[in-house]
DNA sequence: GTTGCTGCAAATCCTTTGCAAGGTT
DNA sequence: AACCTTGCAAAGGATTTGCAGCAAC
């Protein structure tokens, strides 16, 4: 796929915030979409090394606020981000160890937020949930050298 | 109450981990009693401009070892602090104008965790729930000033 | 042509660390 | 006495900002 024709979705999204869509933008696009299992700044920084870091913190702050990405956390609060696929409203789940990030939705969970939006004294605004865990390939990579030892 | 009988549970939960009480921690401990509604780093070292900053991040570090006061974040993830009252596993809100946080336990969201751990790929390791509020109190702040123009 | 965008470097903010001196058991 | 803690200052890491030049519409 070309520069051009990537990232259509992501492109559009802030095109139609009004914001211009220029060479810098589709490259930041680009590399998150190469990243699909998750990101951090760091990261597209390192493989966008013609592109000044702040223009990609610029850039990954443009992209949250279009709601194409998403910004979440590690358990010691380390950020790392993640394309939305769904347009729908949706959680995540993170492995600790490799950082990959994995989309998931489900309606128990949404119904619980609304219960408790009423339990709950004030006005909810918001909420944030993750879980984090081990993902499968990180599993068996800690389960080989146990192995090897027997 | 003096400093020597404050604090008993929070300062009791580190002992009991093998470290020192030390005036300095204690003062800490009141310090983080006399803002039961949450609090930040920054707001406990500028209560104990006597207490050397990195001394007041370790002992909280060391208080959040012991489970005593847990760590979240406001939405743009500045980190926040809070007691923990409970022994027992909870959740907490947050208000998003004062941040007042308040501890909250639902069975419900217990269950659709044990639930979803099932069903979330690879081996869950943790979770992160909180969720956003304007409480009570900020609701009736912003409330005034649009009364007082009418 | 306007107005927005970019890169660079400097500035911030928050948190951690090294180390010598002092406190606790 | 032995070892843990503290304060200070410096180091770190991540993210933001000022600004002059360049690019998109």
């Amino acid at each position: 796929m070309t520069i051009d024709q990537a990232s259509s979705t992501l492109l559009d999204s802030i095109r139609d915030l009004g914001y211009r869509v220029t060479g810098t933008r589709r490259q930041v696009a680009l590399a998150m979409e190469r990243r699909s299992e998750g990101f951090s700044a760091e990261e597209i920084s390192s493989d966008l090394p013609q592109v000044g870091r702040a223009t990609v913190y610029r850039a990954l702050k443009l992209f949250q606020n279009a709601g194409v990405i998403c910004k979440l956390a590690l358990p010691n609060g380390a950020p790392r981000y993640a394309i939305a696929t769904g347009g729908r409203h949706h959680h995540h789940s993170v492995c600790v160890r490799c950082g990959t990030v994995t989309e998931f939705r489900d309606s128990t969970v949404e119904r619980v937020v609304r219960t408790l939006s009423t339990e709950i004294e004030g006005e909810m605004v918001g909420h944030r949930i993750e879980f984090f865990v081990t993902c499968p390939a990180c599993l068996s990579a800690v389960a080989l050298p146990k192995s090897q030892i027997n």
